[in-house]
DNA sequence: GCCGAAATTATACACTTGATTAATTACTGC
DNA sequence: GCAGTAATTAATCAAGTGTATAATTTCGGC
């Protein structure tokens, strides 16, 4: 009647590690799959540890979706690079519909947290503000890229060309990571990239780099 | 220690009050929420009950979806009524970015029945005879219209012109729906149509009937 | 009016869930 | 090496879940 050996971890990684395990348990069964146990077990761990690190279930959830909100940014803003806005326009268009932000995986993520977002007032605060920082990141790259080719337009022009690329960017990505179509890779950069330069009034051979 | 009262009901009916206090469950307090009590307590009924008008809760939980996707469907086609081609599009348009298609009840149901297409196979199976349901809608105004204006173009270029509208409707929706800016109608509809007719190369003033 | 079939209720069961606590183990500082 | 502290396990609990079944009530046909 021995117990199972085990070793001790720095609570950053412990806590990184849950966060791990539960957004795997997450993508493969759901948000209601994603139990103590589960994620428990999936971290090579015992469920009451959970406590020690997240006073709730609830609070180990929402720390999951905070953590996969805050990548899927850093990887859109990774693809931006650096250089003239309209590139980095590019960058970011082409990073939102590419693989890792477009796939199976991630919306089946997206998918199973977004449910939670309204009942629960924490999940609607972290989405709140994933949500809040793309939309300013198109924003300020759609400003940076009218006032470099010299076109002139109102706040409240750039603020509608946010929105709409914001919707249009939104929406492929569903399509693209839902997986139903079958286009190859050029066809989505291709695809996106006129489409946005067509919202935007930009030649799109110009815009595709 | 009397019964509670209560009076028969023919299937079709309690079927569908058993589906629609299912769909209050949802939107109210997710999917989680929806439990046996609950969705019987609002159907004003007892939840033995539901095993006799659904073999499973799962069977109950598809139904209410499949119902939903119905008449999401059903609203959308309801805002085309019938003339040319072009105004037909419009309707569409229209009825996507305004109530009761969008709305925060309408996003908060989809947005938890989404979560779980992935882990179960009925759920998928409703959610891609739906998606697939109006992306043909799409793709078939789109033909229309081009050819009601005589642009010729090929299979491909039609297919393409309807995910990317197909996209933007659905990331319009989400937006809207989600309400975090504050849009009157008039600039709702405005937007949609405006970028719509860009996107097809169609004059927008010609476009807003 | 009453009888029988069908709908509905009431109750109970087995299981899973998140949470709690005490016992044990691994590791750190000396 | 050793002691003490903190992390981890193991075991248990109460609450809530979907499901099953028997007891009741409603209501249409006669």
């Amino acid at each position: 009647m021995t117990r199972r050996t085990f070793h001790r971890e720095p609570e950053a990684v412990r806590q990184q590690d849950l966060i791990a395990a539960t957004l795997d348990s997450v993508a493969e069964l759901g948000l209601a799959g994603a139990t103590v146990r589960e994620v428990s077990y999936r971290a090579g761990v015992t469920p009451g540890l959970i406590r020690r690190y997240f006073d709730n279930k609830e609070r180990l959830v929402a720390a999951a979706y905070k953590s996969f909100i805050a990548d899927l940014i850093k990887a859109a803003e990774a693809g931006c690079g650096d250089g003239p806005a309209l590139s980095r326009l590019a960058g970011l268009i082409r990073a939102s519909v590419t693989a890792p932000v477009a796939d199976g995986r991630t919306l089946s993520i997206w998918a199973a947290f977004i449910g939670a977002v309204h009942s629960d007032p924490v999940m609607a605060e972290v989405h709140r503000d994933g949500y809040q920082a793309f939309r300013d990141l198109i924003e300020r790259l759609v400003a940076e890229v009218m006032s470099e080719r010299g076109v002139a337009l109102s706040a409240v022009e750039i603020h509608r060309h946010a929105i709409v690329l914001n919707a249009l960017l939104d929406g492929l990505w569903i399509e693209i990571s839902m997986g139903g179509d079958d286009f190859s890779r050029l066809d989505v950069d291709r695809i996106a990239l006129d489409s946005v330069a067509t919202l935007l009034g930009i030649d799109p051979t110009e815009f595709r780099d």
